[in-house]
DNA sequence: GAAATATGACACCAATTGGTGTCGTTATTA
DNA sequence: TAATAACGACACCAATTGGTGTCATATTTC
């Protein structure tokens, strides 16, 4: 039944750029808990810990409760179909249409 | 100098469903003016005229002025920026990794 | 056991977003 | 030339967003 999370739009997700390198920070590191990846801002706990409910949502990130820490880790699956979603677009920034892009801009 | 437009993030532009339709229909359409895009959704002219305005800052769009009408048309260009984000994140979500993540995780 | 740490859960706030309606102007068309 | 069509530019509004600070609680640590 592929009970899967996702209750939120990837794409809103990605938009604000302090959840992409909260992305990226766990991209590079595996495992992070909310104090250290706060400490890579200059925001607030609660406001990181915000950002991290809405990756949460979109199912880019799985967090696990360990003592008092709560610890974060990246799940990048959810990117795919923003990937599938993009592939279409692919053919239009192929040499002809870019030709007619420069027409356009040396008006 | 590269005299580029782009004043708006890319990643926000599309995070709108509306907006993300506006670009299939240019996609499929070549060009169009607002009237008719307007025809596709429930909204009124003023919204997706906003909607247009926010894919044009984002450098998605070009609009040109024919008689009475504002034609668009797409400029998927900028989408590539979101496509090489995410080609990093791509071998987070292939099978070796996972095999090797759950290797990992189970010393 | 007392102090410090890490966090969740609120309440709160300003700015942005996504929509509306109206008015004025420029092109078409009858 | 008179009506209509397409649009830009506003003013306006409710809901969402992205941030703050505070308080309560569970876990470590001294």
């Amino acid at each position: 039944m592929s009970g899967k999370h996702q209750e939120r739009d990837v794409y809103a997700a990605v938009a604000d750029p302090t959840r992409r390198k909260l992305l990226r920070l766990l991209a590079d590191a595996e495992e992070l808990p909310l104090y250290e990846l706060t400490a890579q801002f200059q925001m607030g706990r609660t406001a990181v810990s915000k950002h991290l409910a809405v990756l949460k949502e979109a199912g880019l990130v799985v967090d696990r409760k360990v003592g008092r820490e709560t610890r974060f880790r990246l799940n990048a699956a959810p990117l795919k179909e923003i990937k599938d979603w993009i592939a279409f677009y692919e053919k239009f920034w192929t040499e002809r249409v870019s030709v007619l892009k420069k027409m356009l801009e040396e008006e």
